[in-house]
DNA sequence: CTGTTAGCGCCTTCAC
DNA sequence: GTGAAGGCGCTAACAG
């Protein structure tokens, strides 16, 4: 029988600060293990007390708690979700598609943001102690911290990374061949003189496409002039003025390494210079976010296919949560060509 | 001493599973009270002592555990955050600044977002066995459901929704008299048919814009068209070709009740009937997105002061948190009208 | 199928 | 300032 016993209201009045399952045990006239097992899925129980029991603890507004549970089982059903740059336009997508997922397996999401990347040793010290299931992370980890999941046994799935020495699985979309396919469209159609508005050295995708349009561009003979900016809209601005301030007005294509940054191209071209797009001026982005398709820009660019790769990483995340020890697949999806109005194509 | 002996690796190898303040306690040659009070803030502990213990835990990779904590201390960290509709590029923004305030105070959120807000009951069943401290809810609970928040002492703060008949903390940006600022400016610069664009009814804010909207309309002898959307881009592009169509063309101004349906109706205007914004046809929008102020846009809007309201919903929760039972306070934020240049003021 | 008995890892009195 | 017990609410073997 229950041992604590506060004046508490009587009959079932407020709930107050929630009720054990001895509560409900006494109420419902069986063991507390009955109740346990009663609000288990796998239990033996029987139909009838197992109905009582519910009775007993919908009357109570009694829920396990999770942290007596946890504290057992040792599975939270929690899992930390990591993301650098909400304000992005691309991650409150991922985000939605990651919370929903999850919900849906019944999982619960720790967020953490990051307003920069030297945060991250701080935020891991967060979250240990949560003793999350596991663990998707849409920012740049070291090895280093790679590793301190890989040795607390806790999986994670990188998004849009990969684990540079320490193993990890990941799941991405193929930067580097969606980029090339636009460079081989944009050459087709007889563009030669480049800019490319690049991020901040510190992403990963980013350096990939930068590497990637380079690459194909040198292919061509092409070297491209390059203005690096922070992958929002205001860099694709200032990023389209020092171009064409570079190259003297003389620019045949610009290729933005994010769709943001591609949009404040378009509009500074069109308003501070006066130039019809995409007819004296291509423009390119990559990612295929929302706003890219909206009727003022209908942005020539990558559609990454956040759905299903969002579905991916959930689904290696659970695997890898259910059995232990598997081994660091890297998922790369491929981007699809959304051919818009803001580039000449061939 | 540690009871429990499992056959583990000798040295500092593998923290494996997770160390526990026993075996820092038996590394330090201390009690294992002594180690909890290490990680205590308040708890009186020799330096030399607690510098012994840190030593230890570093190398065991030890952190308490929040499980075991929580269940004694009946604090979680945890803060719950709702919001409905994550890719409205208005929330974005909030949860980021939510996120930042909470982590800075200590606070780690749960995340739960909704694909309907039929879905509440469900989210609501997987909130309470974590037993959070609080929450923050940015979707429209019933009475019945803001009451479980009070029954059960969780307080809550909801965000730009005000409970209807039960008492509830929130924080709002007043959308009526910035509408009402709106709908003013552009009655004093000549418009006379009015088209509004507006959410769909379930949304409190939405009511709220067009309500104040129509008011002052018919306080000038006015009354709008209606059309109504479900709050994004499509939508206004569809609902300026509805207007349009139930006009017959003969419209001075536009009302969307946010700034992605403001921006839709802009695009559609200029694409598919070749207006000239503001010249031929004035639109204004609602909340100051970043897409907002973009050069293709500039769109006439009323800014919330996210960063300031998401700060007033934190302290708030987190002074109810620390002291219950305060009163249910209601802070309205003034929003900020940017001129833009999407509309004729007067 | 049900009740009993130990803990999960930590915080919290309480003596010392 | 420190250590020794007890218990937070629950699950996981066990008997019956």
């Amino acid at each position: 029988m229950p041992k604590k016993k506060l004046p508490e209201a009587a009959a079932g009045g407020s709930a107050a600060q929630g009720a054990t399952s001895y509560d409900v045990a006494e109420l419902a006239g069986v063991s507390q293990s009955a109740v346990s097992r009663a609000f288990r899925k796998g239990a033996s129980i029987a139909p009838k007390t197992r109905e009582k029991i519910m009775r007993a603890a919908k009357q109570l507004g009694y829920q396990p708690n999770a942290f007596a549970r946890g504290l057992i089982t040792r599975r939270t059903n929690l899992v930390a979700v990591v993301i650098s740059n909400l304000t992005n336009l691309y991650y409150p997508e991922v985000l939605a598609e990651l919370t929903q997922r999850l919900s849906a397996t019944g999982h619960r999401v720790l967020l953490f943001s990051l307003a920069a990347e030297s945060e991250i040793d701080e935020m891991l010290g967060l979250i240990w102690p949560y003793r999350v299931d596991g663990a998707i992370i849409a920012a740049r980890l070291k090895d280093e911290q790679i590793r301190q999941f890989n040795d607390r046994g806790i999986p994670i799935i990188l998004y849009n990374r990969v684990g540079e020495g320490e193993p990890a699985a990941s799941v991405a979309c193929d930067s580097a061949s969606g980029t090339r396919e636009l460079v081989r469209h944009l050459l087709a159609a007889g563009h030669r003189r480049f800019g490319i508005i690049a991020g901040p050295h510190d992403s990963y995708v980013g350096e990939e496409r930068l590497d990637s349009a380079r690459r194909h561009l040198a292919a061509a003979g092409i070297e491209p002039l390059l203005h690096r900016g922070g992958f929002d809209y205001r860099s694709g601005e200032e990023g389209l003025r020092a171009l064409m301030e570079a190259s003297g007005g003389k620019l045949d294509a610009v290729i933005a390494t994010n769709d943001a940054m591609a949009m404040g191209a378009i509009d500074c071209a069109r308003g501070a210079y006066d130039l019809a797009i995409p007819d004296q001026l291509s423009i390119v982005g990559f990612d295929g976010v929302g706003p890219a398709t909206w009727g003022g820009y209908q942005l020539t660019t990558i559609r990454q296919p956040v759905r299903r790769m969002a579905q991916a990483a959930v689904d290696m995340l659970i695997e890898r949560i259910e059995q232990p020890g598997m081994e660091p697949e890297q998922r790369l999806f491929g981007g699809q060509l959304l051919p818009g109005r803001s580039a000449r194509l061939g």
